[in-house]
Order: structure tokens, then sequence, then C-alpha cells
DNA sequence: TTGGTATATCGGGAAAAGCCGATATATATT
DNA sequence: AATATATATCGGCTTTTCCCGATATACCAA
């Protein structure tokens, strides 16, 4: 549990944007395809339209915030599905109640 | 209230480090010559010592907390009091169970 | 197998952050 | 006024982050 990987991944607008948008996709992705997707997450192709960046950076960003076990991953076929992680966000709030 | 100035600011261990030292004053910092710093805080000088950069360093880094509202600063002489700004603090909270 | 679509990874240029030593400024003391 | 101490600011070098386009990989469909 690295606070500091946390905090960096937290320290661009774009990503603090993508995570607030995974707290309601059916709100902010109603072309989203997959019918499911409010238990599976959103693609990386609506996010990335969205956030109007290039697909690698938007690729990129993704890890990052997976990495902080902000964000989880789940593959189907060719699409890679994103959501929250609410145990990872959870987490976070123990850090900055307690240690900080 | 820029978030992400916030979490850049806290994107660095040893500025991690410092906010969790200034919980404790009379813990962390035995050798304080003032008698009163539970109240103005710790000074540039301690905290220096404490992380072991250098002077400008940990100068910047306390102006970087204090720019994201993390710190406040009390100038009583020759010394800057540096303490936790618990408003400051409790707003990241709120940032974090509200907004993200 | 061939081609099409979605995502990940690579290489790189520009900007920002990390950290330093030197210097400037503010205050206190003699 | 001269000196000493604490802190802030400046200039610079090194590392990291921000983004991109190009390419590679994975999967699907014909």
């Amino acid at each position: 549990m690295d606070q500091v990987e946390i905090f960096k991944a937290l320290s661009n607008k774009t990503r603090l944007q993508i995570l607030s948008w995974l707290k309601d996709p059916s709100l902010n992705f109603p072309d989203q395809l997959n019918p499911d997707f409010e238990n599976v997450g959103v693609c990386v192709g609506q996010i990335q339209i969205k956030a109007g960046l290039s697909q690698s950076t938007i690729s990129e960003y993704l890890s990052i915030l997976q990495r902080a076990k902000l964000v989880s991953a789940t593959r189907v076929g060719q699409w890679t599905y994103y959501k929250r992680s609410e145990e990872g966000l959870k987490q976070l709030t123990e850090i900055i109640s307690k240690e900080l």
C-alpha cells in the first residue's frame, strides 16, 4: 500500500475526472454498448472519447489508476472494462483519517 | 480549492512525513526550543534536520503544503512556525468522501 | 487466413517536480 | 553599523510526468 503512488495517481485532472465519471456510468456514458456496464464497468474507448485525449494516454492513465488500486479491470472479448474499486477507495479514506 | 494541487502536495514521501510528524510535535521534535510550539507549530530548521534534506528544499516543501492549505505558518521573530491546518485537512476528507 | 476493431506498449519531445548550493531578505544582538 | 542566525528565493541539473504518434498484441468475424 504505497501512499505516494496513490496520491500521484490522483494528481492529474483527467484521472480525477475518470474516477468521478465512473461513479455514475449510465449518466456519464450514455453511448455505452454493453448493457451490463453498471456491473462490469466502462470500456477504454468510451472513456477516451469523453476525456478527449489520445487512446494511448487514456490506456496509460487507466493502468496508473489500476496500479494504485483505485479501479479494477475486466477483459471481455476485445474490450477492457474499468470500474471503480470501492475497496481501494476505502483504503484511501483510512489512510487520510488515520495516518495523515 | 484545487484538488489536483492538494494531491500533488501529498505526492511526496517527505511531505507526507512532515504532515505526520506535525500530528505530535512534542514526540517528533523533542529539541524544539520554543515552549509554546504545540500551539504555534514547529520551526523550519527542526523539520529540516529531521527530514535530512537541504534547507531550501524543506522551505519549498513547506510552502507547497501551505499553498495546498494543509499547513499554516506563523512568523515569530526570525522563525517561521508551521503547523497542520486541520481545516484544510477536513476539506480533503470532504473531497474524497463526496467528489471522488 | 485475412482483415477489422480494441487495447496495450514503445519511443520520444516538452513540461514539471525533486533536490541542491548560492544568494537574498528579515530579524536579533552587540 | 556590523555580525549572526533563520528562512526564502534563485539558477540549475537530474529525474519524472504529460501527452503524443507509431507499432504491437489480442480478439473477432468473414
